[in-house]
DNA sequence: TGACAATGAATGAACGTTCATTCATCTTAC
DNA sequence: GTAAGATGAATGAACGTTCATTCATTGTCA
C-alpha cells in the first residue's frame, strides 16, 4: 500500500504468513485448515499451494519468520543505552507487540511442536542460543553485570533471564482474552524489574548501606 | 497387576490415560488418534468410548489428573524438611518422573490447548494458583524466607519460581531425546541451586561477610 | 493504435485419505 | 441365560492437496 511492490511474490508469502500466524495462535497449526488460512488471507486455497509446497512448508516458514524477528529484536536490545532497558525490551518484545497473545500462543506452539518435530527443535535451540549468547555478551559489558547478585556469571544470568522470560510467555496465554496489551506491557515491565532488582542491584545496595 | 482391582473401570481408566499420555507427547492432542490410543493400550478403539464420551473428555480427564498429580507433588514439597528441599522436589518432579521428555512435552501441550480452550486454561490457572500460594505460604513459614534478596515478598518469589520452573519445562522440550532422565534431572537440579544462592543465601551471605 | 496471442496468477470443485465415532457382533463371568 | 465387557468393520465428515479452468495483464505484430 504504502510503497511500491518490488517483488510481488514476497507480499504474498507475507500476506500469508501473516494470515497463518492468526490461523495458528487461533486454532494450532494442526487444527487450523489450509481453508483457515485462504480465508484469512482472503484468497483461494490453491494459491497458497503456489507459494509454499505444502502445509509443512508454511510452518517451516513462520518459524524462518519468527527467527528473523527475534533477531531484529535482539538487535534493538543490543543498542539500548542500559542493560534494564535492553531487558525490558526483551520481556515486552515477545507478548505485546500484536494482538494479544497471538505471538504468545503461536510461540508456545512451537514449543509443542518442537517436542515432536527435531527440525523445529533445531531451529528454536539456534534461536535461543544465538539470542542467549547476544545477552551473555550485554551482561559481560555492562557494569552492573560486573557484580551481580549470587556471584553469578553472566552466562548464568543470561539463562536465568531467559528462563523467566520463557515462563511468563507460558503465563501470558493464561490470562484471558479481554486483557488488553497495555495491561499485559505492565505485567511483564513489572517482573523485569523485579529480577532486575534482584539481580543487579541487591548487591551494590547492600555495600553502599 | 500388584493388588487386586476394587474397581475395575478405574483400572481401565487409568490404562487410557496412561496410553493417552505418550501419544499425546509423541504427536500432540490433536495429532495422536483415537487408534494410537487404543493400540498403546493393547484395547479396541470403541472400548475407549465405554470409558470416554469422546476424545475431549479424554484431554479433560488427562488435565485433571495432572492437576491431582501436581497437587501430590505439593504435598511432597511441604513435607520436605528444608526449603531447598521443597523447591528440588518441584523442579524435578515436573520433567523427570516418567520417561524422559514425556511429561514436559505433554505440559507445554496443555498450554498450548490452554490458550484456545477457555476450560482447560480456567482448570491449569487454578492449578497454577493453588500451587504458588502453597509456596508462597512455605516461603513466608520458611526462616530463609524472611530475609530474601531483593526485599521481595513471599509471594512475588513464589511467582519467580514458578516463572523459571515453567520456563526450563519449556527448554527441557528442546532437549534432544538421547538425554537421560538422570542428566536432565541433574540440570534441573543445578538451576534450583544457582535460584536458591540468589534468592535465599547472598543477603545471609554478606551480612555474615 | 488496435487486434490478437501468450502468460501465469488465481480460483474452487473434486479426490483420496484420515479420523472420530457408532454399532452389530462376539466373549466372558456368574 | 443374561448382563456387562470388549471387538473392529463401517460411516460420514473434514482435511490436505490437485488441477482444469478463468481472466486480467503483458507482449507482439500490423
Amino acid at each position: 500500500m504504502s510503497q511500491t511492490h518490488l517483488d510481488p511474490a514476497l507480499d504474498r508469502r507475507s500476506q500469508i504468513l501473516d494470515a497463518a500466524l492468526v490461523c495458528f495462535a487461533k486454532h494450532g497449526f494442526h487444527q487450523a485448515s489450509m481453508h483457515d488460512i485462504s480465508a484469512e488471507a482472503g484468497i483461494s486455497v490453491g494459491l497458497i499451494y503456489r507459494y509454499f509446497e505444502n502445509k509443512e512448508a508454511v510452518i517451516a516458514a513462520m518459524a524462518d519468520r519468527h527467527k528473523r524477528e527475534i533477531q531484529e529484536v535482539l538487535e534493538r536490545a543490543r543498542e539500548a543505552p542500559t542493560l534494564l532497558e535492553s531487558l525490558e525490551i526483551l520481556f515486552t518484545a515477545h507478548c505485546c507487540e500484536n494482538s494479544p497473545k497471538v505471538l504468545s500462543a503461536f510461540v508456545v506452539d512451537l514449543y509443542a511442536e518442537a517436542s515432536r518435530n527435531p527440525q523445529v527443535a533445531n531451529l528454536v535451540r539456534d534461536v535461543l542460543q544465538t539470542s542467549m549468547d547476544g545477552v551473555t555478551d550485554l551482561i559481560a559489558r555492562s557494569p552492573e553485570g560486573k557484580n551481580a547478585a549470587g556471584g553469578l556469571t553472566p552466562k548464568e544470568l543470561s539463562e536465568l533471564i531467559f528462563a523467566v522470560a520463557r515462563g511468563m510467555l507460558m503465563y501470558d496465554v493464561l490470562q484471558p482474552q479481554e486483557m488488553t496489551e497495555a495491561e499485559r506491557r505492565t505485567a511483564q515491565l513489572e517482573v523485569v524489574r523485579r529480577l532486575w532488582r534482584l539481580l543487579f542491584t541487591n548487591t551494590t545496595e547492600l555495600v553502599e548501606a
